[in-house]
DNA sequence: AGCATAACTAGACGCTGACAAGATGGCGGG
DNA sequence: CCCGCCATCTTGTCAGCGTCTAGTTATGCT
């Protein structure tokens, strides 16, 4: 786990965050060991030597994203334990990290049976099932029934999150997305457990 | 649009049938233009001529995509306006096609710009939302907030889908997944019009 | 000090997408 | 009827890619 001081400094990390960088900027398919292997200033088959191969270094940059995206989860729950404000860090995190969000749910990229990479998408969904149990809301659903809003909440600020990432959205909800994510999914899930957070209006 | 037999019959027609074919066995990124070429018995640079570069060929099989998508909601309107059922309809479109499905949310692949995309996307987003407009439900939403539904709904049946053909979905979803979206979906949908289509449950 | 080994370099191979120039064949104007 | 035209397809070439192999450098342990 610990990386310590080479030749180069932390090669592994610099090539995973320049990895994701270069990925948000002009999208997976585009993205090249040799170019990582430039921007790091090393030889092109350095990387080579940290990642078995190029799904490698896409499976470890899942791994990393997966384990952030349970961290800021679980930090939300503690912060406010309400359904639309986990849903709302979701499409934060996606937005604020593109190009890890869309390596993670890309299975064709990476090494899907990887130990590390289940673990840490375990654990992502833990977080993200946990929110959802002990929710301020939703009274009016059995327990077995969460399971089934669960996949519907997620669904939504999944689909969201990729549809904007996307660009398919038409402009209404370009500008502030996240803004945009409180009104509709509060919409949705207000009137679904009969509780109102108030996103802002009266 | 029509086009006449050449050497090969159609090429255009089989290089686009055979590229969504094989995007649904292995994935965008593994996806050959030279691959294509060999499978339609062809010299390596044919399909340069009917399409000027590789991101021409997805630009157009996106386009024929979003052109099937809109025939089919249309026709889904028709037969049950039921925004359940049109959610359905998308569904069975992203799982049948799922090849084209892929390509035609991926931007940075093709060129976005195209006209003939931009018209067929359009017309996909106008079935979209015509099928949302006249519901059968959702008396208690204002007009304005039609459009805030919508994008919710979309979101929702857009999100179940990708996360299904990602394999992030625990097994409980993963063996009918019309099935389970139905049951998901008309969850969240009843409760908020008031009106139970009562999938299959007595 | 010396050495095993992690970290990196240099070179090669087959593959890819793209470009250029020549061959093939059907169809309309003379 | 046939002849030239042009869309279609082929062959050849190029740089860049991921990956493999063999050789080089520098670090930390004994």
């Amino acid at each position: 786990m610990t990386r310590q001081r080479y030749h180069h400094g932390d090669l592994r990390r610099a090539l995973l965050s320049a990895a994701a960088e270069a990925i948000a900027e002009s999208g997976v398919n585009s993205l090249s060991m040799r170019d990582l292997a430039r921007r790091a200033g090393v030889s092109h088959a350095a990387p080579g030597h940290h990642f078995a191969d190029k799904a490698g270094l896409l499976t470890a940059l899942a791994t990393d994203g997966f384990q952030q995206l349970a961290k800021a989860l679980g930090t939300s729950r503690l912060a406010s334990n309400s359904l639309l404000e986990l849903g709302v860090t979701y499409l934060r995190f996606a937005l604020a990290h593109r190009g890890t969000f869309e390596v993670m749910f890309r299975t064709d990229l990476y090494h899907a049976a990887d130990p590390d990479l289940l673990a840490a998408r375990q654990r992502a969904a833990d977080a993200l099932y946990a929110g959802m149990a002990d929710l301020p809301d939703a009274p009016a659903v059995a327990s077995e029934e969460v399971r089934e809003v669960a996949l519907a909440a997620w669904s939504m600020v999944h689909g969201f999150a990729t549809l904007w990432l996307s660009g398919a959205f038409p402009d209404s909800a370009a500008e502030d997305p996240v803004e945009a994510a409180r009104v509709i999914l509060g919409r949705v899930f207000t009137l679904h457990a009969g509780v109102i957070p108030s996103p802002e209006a009266s």
